[in-house]
DNA sequence: TCTAAAATCTAAAACGTTATAGATTTTTCT
DNA sequence: AGAAAAATCTATAACGTTTTAGATTTTAGA
C-alpha cells in the first residue's frame, strides 16, 4: 500500500513542461479524475486526499488548461463587451473597459472586446456570439430604450448585463446613471444660482436616459418655479460643430435663456462655445465630467459619471447572472451627489 | 459505391445542434480527417472532394469549434492587449482598442484586454500570459524606452507588437507617432507665427517619445533661430492641477516665454490654464488632439494622433508576426502633416 | 464475525479538432 | 498486362478536462 506515494518527493521538483492533471496524477499516485474532483472540491474525495493534491498543485503551479475545460464543459470562460461605435469616441470608455477587465481578474473569465461599425447591423455580433458560443455572456453599452439586442438575448436566455437601462430592464442586470436625479440636481443647482430660464439639450434618438433626465428636470423646474425648455430639435449626440451652431441659434432666438443643461461633456463644451459665439453669458451644466472640462469655461458645471464603478458593477452583475441564471438580476444606479459635483 | 452520398440531401436540411466535422462527415460520407483536411485545403484531397465538403460546410453554416482547435493545436486564437493604468484615462484609448478589435475581425483572432493597476508589477500579466499560454501574442501600449516587458518577450520569443518604440525596436513590430517630426512641426509653426521663446513640457519618465520630441524641437529651433527651453522639472504626465500650477510658476519666472509645446492634449489644456492664471498670452501647441480641445482656448494648436490607424496597424503587425515569426517585424510611423493639423 | 451501507476511488468515454502513419484506389510506365 | 508510383482517403491517437457508472475499500450495524 506504499506504492502510491513512492516517488512523490523526488519528481515534484523536476516537472517538465506545463503541468496538467496527468502530472499531478503521476506525482500523487492518484487517478486523473480523482485529481480533478479533488481540485473542484467534490464531496466524494477525502479531506486527506484533497489536501495532498492541493499541495502538489500549488507546488508545481498547476493552472487548468482553458481549452480542455472549454471543450469538455462547453463554457468559453469569456465575457464579451459589445462596443458601440459611439463609445469609442467617448472619454470614459477606456476606463469602463479597464474596470470590467480588472473586476474579472477575480473570476475565471476573460474580457474580450467586440466592436461594430456605424454601418454594421448591431445584431450581427450578438448573433454570432450566441450561435457560435464565442462567449458565456455579453455586456452591452449604449443601449436604446427599445433595444432589439436585449429582446434577442432575453429570448435566447443568454446571460448579459447592460450599461444603461432599457424598456425591459426589470428582466436583466444593468448599471445606469440616475438621470432623473441628474436633471433634478442640475435644475436645482442652477435655480439656486439665480437662473430662471433653463434650456435642456436632449439627444434625438430613442434613448431612455434622455427621457429620465427630462422628467427629473421638468419636475424640479416646476418645484423651483423656473422655466425649462427642452431643445428636442438639437441632437446632443451630433457632431460638435453642429451642436455649437445650433445652440448659438437657439440662444439668439430666445433671449431669456440663462442656463443650459446637456447630456454629455462634449455637448457642454459645444454649448458653451455656441453661447459664447452668440455673445451670451449662460451657465452650462453637463453630465459626464472630464478632467479637461473645468479649464474650458468658467461656467461649466458637471456631475461625474463614475465609469470605474460602472465597470466593476457590470462585471459582478454578469458573473452573478452566470452563477445563478434564475436569480434576480443585479441592478445598480449611480445617484448623483454633491460628492460628484465638478469632479473629474 | 453509391452508399457515400446516399442520404446527403435529405439530412442536410435537418441538422440538429451546432454542426461539427462529424456532421459534415456523416453528410458527405467521408471520414472526419478528410473533412478537416479538405477545409484546410490540404494537398492530398481531390478538388472534387474539397468542393463537395466546402459546399456542405457552407450550407449548414459550419464554424470550427475554437476549443477543439485550441486543445489540439495549442494556439489560443487570442491576442491580448496589455492596458497600462494611464491609458484608461487617455481619450484615444477606446478608439485604439476598438480599431484593433475591428482589424482582427478579418482574422481568426479575438482581442482580449488585460489591464493592470499602478501598484501592480507590470511584468505579472505578461508572465501569466506567456507561461499559461493565455494568448498567442500581446500588444503593449505606453512602452518605456527601456521596457523589461519587451526584453522578456524577446527572450521568450513570444510574438508581440508595441504602441510606441523602445530601445529594442529594431527587433519587434511597433507603431509610433513620429515625435521628432512633431517637435519640428510645432517649433516651425510657432516660429512662423512670430514666436521667439518656446518652452517644451516633457514627461519626466524614461519615455522615448519625449526624447524624440525634444530632439526634433531643438533641431528646428536652431534652424529657425528661436530659443527653446525644455521644462524637464514639470512632469507632463502629472495630475492636471499640478501641471497648471507648475506652468504658471514657470512662465512667471521666465517673462520671455511666448509659446508652449506639450506632449498631450490634457497637458496642453493645463498649460493654457496655467499661463492664463499667470496673466500671460502664449501660444500652446499640444499633441493628441481631442475634439474638445478646440473650444477651450483660442490659442491651442494640435496635431492629431490617429488612434484608429495605430490600432489597425498594430493588429496587422501582430498577426504578421504570428504568421511569419522569422520575417522582418512590421513597423509604422505616423508622420505629422498639415492634414492632421488642428483636427479632432 | 459477517453483511449492508457508506465512503472513497477509478475506468471509460466524451467534447471537436488535427497529425501521423498506413490503407486503398487510381494513374503511369514498361 | 503487370508493377511501380502517385493520388487520395481512412484509422488511430492525442490534446486536457469532466461526467458517469462502476469498482474497491472502509465503516457501521447486528
Amino acid at each position: 500500500m506504499t506504492d502510491a506515494g513512492k516517488n512523490t518527493n523526488t519528481i515534484a521538483a523536476q516537472v517538465t513542461g506545463k503541468p496538467t492533471l496527468k502530472t499531478i496524477s503521476k506525482l500523487s499516485g492518484l487517478a486523473i479524475p480523482t485529481v480533478s474532483r479533488a481540485l473542484s472540491d467534490a464531496p466524494d474525495i477525502s479531506e486527506k486526499t484533497k489536501k495532498k493534491i492541493r499541495e502538489i498543485a500549488a507546488e508545481i503551479g498547476y493552472v487548468p488548461n482553458r481549452a480542455g475545460v472549454r471543450l469538455r464543459t462547453g463554457k468559453t470562460l469569456v465575457i464579451s463587451l459589445i462596443l458601440a461605435p459611439d463609445s469609442e469616441l467617448m472619454p470614459h470608455t477606456a476606463q469602463l473597459i479597464g474596470s470590467i477587465a480588472r473586476a474579472l481578474r477575480e473570476t475565471p473569465y476573460h474580457l474580450n472586446v467586440t466592436p461594430y461599425l456605424p454601418d454594421d447591423d448591431p445584431m450581427k455580433p450578438i448573433r454570432q456570439i450566441v450561435e457560435n458560443r464565442l462567449a458565456d455572456a455579453v455586456i452591452l453599452n449604449r443601449t436604446q430604450a427599445d433595444d432589439p439586442r436585449v429582446a434577442y438575448l432575453l429570448e435566447k436566455q443568454f446571460p448579459f448585463a447592460t450599461h444603461g437601462r432599457t424598456n425591459m430592464s426589470d428582466r436583466h442586470a444593468y448599471f445606469d446613471y440616475d438621470n432623473a436625479a441628474f436633471g433634478d440636481f442640475a435644475v436645482r443647482h442652477l435655480a439656486a444660482r439665480g437662473r430662471k430660464c433653463i434650456a435642456l439639450l436632449a439627444p434625438k434618438q430613442d434613448q431612455l436616459y434622455a427621457t429620465h433626465m427630462i422628467e427629473g428636470a421638468l419636475a424640479a423646474a416646476r418645484d423651483c418655479g423656473v422655466s425649462l425648455t427642452v431643445l428636442d430639435d438639437v441632437d446632443s449626440d451630433a457632431r460638435i460643430d453642429e451642436i455649437r451652431a445650433a445652440i448659438a441659434l437657439r440662444v439668439k432666438d430666445n433671449p431669456d435663456v440663462d442656463a443650459l443643461i446637456t447630456a454629455s461633456g462634449v455637448a457642454a463644451m459645444a454649448a458653451a462655445a455656441g453661447a459664447k459665439s452668440a455673445g451670451r453669458e449662460v451657465d452650462i451644466f453637463g453630465k459626464e465630467a472630464t478632467s479637461i472640462l473645468r479649464f474650458c469655461n468658467p461656467n461649466i458645471l458637471t456631475l461625474r459619471e463614475d465609469a470605474a464603478r460602472a465597470g466593476a458593477f457590470l462585471a459582478e452583475a454578469v458573473v452573478a447572472a452566470l452563477n445563478d441564471p434564475l436569480g434576480a438580476p443585479k441592478q445598480g444606479l449611480q445617484v448623483p451627489s454633491e460628492a460628484d459635483f465638478n469632479l473629474a
